[in-house]
DNA sequence: GCAGTTTGTTTAGTTGCGGCACAAACTCAG
DNA sequence: CTGAGTTTGTGCCGCAACTAAACAAACTGC
């Protein structure tokens, strides 16, 4: 009987059905009273008074029965529901191809520590790895809170589900890396408990901004993002991130963005990868382009404070063409209600705006999927944030299991 | 109280949870047996067989308790569970270039019956779909079957929420035409009983390719076909149709697939909307193209009954060169597990799967993601028994409401 | 000060479902 | 042919999550 191979699902889960939903809720800050509690849930007053009981009981929301902590317009004023500040934690951690980062993380997307962070890194992720969890316990061990689980964020796609890093163009890590392997097995061993989760820097950026950011209340989000080579995309669907059936989706580098654009590691020639990342900005702009793990200042800096400079400009609108054109077809093929972009791009939008919607508008099948939205990302440390969902998720699917 | 805007969600849905997901395993043919629900839903024994009788109760499912109906290994034999062959049928049409049709489908994607149908369309879409709709009409009165709604499959992307079709470039439609309200009108008028709905032929395909065809059990299916002129595409993310925001995504037909091609008239030039159409095969192959609503037949023929002239096999060739570019960019993107070829494309997979299947893995960025099974679509009528789907769906979302 | 409105809590009643025991229908070994 | 083993189907009990309804509390406005 033990040896069998179980089937597919199993659901045993009892107990409060709406108790998660509720929680995310509170967490992403829909949910600021019980009153709204019962509407949002579709559940009776009673059902709702003892859901918001329950996690209170479990640490994670906090009742605020001070009077006149939450003034309506008529009626008995409702108390206030808001996460609990001393409550349980994630922790975040962050490599990049300037260092790496460590944070702890709350619920609502609160950072309630960061630590400084390296600004270089070797070739060896375990060492790497090593050293940010070291950051991440000792942020951990000096706040004295309990701690729901780990999230990293990795600057390369992270294939499913098998959890190895696949392309660490930026970074000189060996392709193939098994980083979700690595940073489960650092997170153990530094005595930090409950499960540990790797992703892609850029999705997670994604889920950080839907879940607190700029794409708040978005069906269908879209975010395409810079960092110093290259281009990464992401997607949240109705709330979870889209990363395809084998982890690898949003690869949306190497859509074609200039037939006579230069050729690209991929193949092809004049792709979204190659024209509009930072080193492509630079060139364009006929600057030296400085040391690579330093590219994505450098052009920002530029950006912001030379647009005067009419070969910055003309460099800049050509990037934003270029972008405008590959945004259309990603219009074309994911019909997203927001766009949000950063790095660089976030940088180029904050430059002309117009002429950035205008050319996605222009080059979009149909004017209304093309007329989008698209905005600046507006989280710091989204990535860490993100990394932090990643952990915090078990516990928003079923609270009373993650926190037995 | 009645004038006040009710909140989003209200789900007073109250009975059986688990009735919806087990009609949906017997419709999709993966709960043969009583025994399979009970592992499949994760519920007690005793719950699925009070499932499975209220389902029989409802006339939707039949228990087969003759003896010997489901020989298994050892161990109690399991009374077989199908789909009962006089419950209700929903009411399918399609409207294409070339004609129009009209079926009755019952669960599990059964053609029930079907009206021979028209060969030539006016440019008047309520004059059309009130043909189409007066045949099922006769159909359903035929059978004396009780119905629970309608589909109807047009050629044209249908923008949500208004239900208009924005592209009728196949058939002579004014552009806008508000095809769902006229077939829901139509169909209330006719006197058939059910809510109506309106969506894209090809997206239609591929929810009727993931229910009961090649597209079984994906967990990321993407539909990839041609109709006489034009690429249409969809994507089934776990079981449900993704549409994007306003129901415009999987336009995939601009994706550039020659640098050098020809212009499109989406301003771009070398899409995979002109470069890979039955027009575009008959013109590389050196034969003239016939009538419009004849393109797909006649490219259809010439490569199955002419692969040996060179002409066709070069165009061809190159055909499936350019297929296999744009594939791999939605690889790229969408990273699925599954995709699915119609039209013309179907019969270029047909004529050399190797090199179509080399052309993807060889410009997609991941060998794995590349790699991904490609395969030619395998239902009848596969538009209207998506269309009949639509109709289905409120059943499987919730039986006893919606039969009630 | 009282009516009106909205929120929170208590109580009782309903019901979906897990757990359990038992019956039923088959295979296989001897 | 018989009995042990295995898997499936069903009846019964009890838990607990939920709704419904009544009531209490806290505000506004006249």
């Amino acid at each position: 009987m033990n040896g069998k191979v179980t089937t597919t699902r199993t659901k045993l889960e009892r107990g409060r059905s709406a108790l998660g939903p509720a929680l995310e809720l509170v967490h992403t800050g829909r949910a600021p009273t019980r009153a709204v509690l019962t509407s949002e849930l579709g559940v009776t007053r009673a059902t709702a008074g003892a859901v918001a009981a329950e996690l209170e009981a479990l640490g994670l929301i906090r009742v605020d029965s001070s009077p006149g902590s939450a003034a309506g317009s008529q009626g008995r004023p409702s108390h206030r529901l808001a996460v609990r500040e001393s409550g349980p934690v994630a922790v975040a951690a962050q490599v990049h191809a300037d260092g790496f980062r460590a944070a702890l993380v709350g619920l609502g997307g609160r950072l309630v520590a960061t630590a400084p962070g390296c600004t270089t890194i070797t070739a060896d992720p375990a060492q790497v790895i090593g050293e940010v969890v070291d950051d991440c316990a000792r942020l951990l061990r000096d706040s004295g809170l309990r701690c729901v689980g780990a999230g990293l964020a990795v600057p390369s796609a992270v294939a499913e589900p098998e959890g190895t890093a696949l392309n660490p163009l930026h970074i000189a890590w060996p392709a193939g890396a098994q980083v979700r392997e690595i940073f489960a097995t650092c997170v153990r061993e530094a005595g930090i408990e409950g499960p540990a989760f790797t992703g892609n820097d850029v999705n997670l950026a994604a889920l950080a901004e839907h879940r607190h950011g700029a794409g708040r209340e978005a069906q269908h989000l879209l975010c395409v993002a810079t960092g110093h080579r290259g281009v990464g995309g992401a997607l949240v669907l109705d709330g979870r991130l889209h990363t395809g059936s084998s982890g690898l989706a949003l690869e949306v580098g190497h859509l074609t963005v200039n037939p006579e654009g230069r050729p690209c590691h991929c193949g092809g020639r004049g792709c979204l990868d190659v024209e509009t990342d930072p080193l492509a900005f630079l060139t364009a702009a006929g600057r030296t382009p400085g040391p690579e793990e330093s590219l994505l200042k450098q052009s920002g800096d530029l950006l912001r404070n030379e647009y005067e400079d009419p070969a910055v400009r003309t460099a800049a609108e050509e990037l934003i063409d270029r972008l405008g054109l590959g945004l259309a077809g990603l219009v074309n093929i994911l019909n997203p209600d927001r766009i949000i972009l950063g790095g660089l791009h976030r940088a180029l939008l904050d430059a002309d705006p117009e002429r950035l919607r205008a050319v996605v508008a222009d080059r979009s099948l149909w004017g209304r999927s093309g007329s989008v939205p698209i905005l600046p990302c507006t989280l710091d440390h989204n990535s860490l944030v993100g990394a932090a969902e990643l952990a915090w998720q078990p516990v928003l699917d079923d609270p009373l299991g993650a926190l037995a």
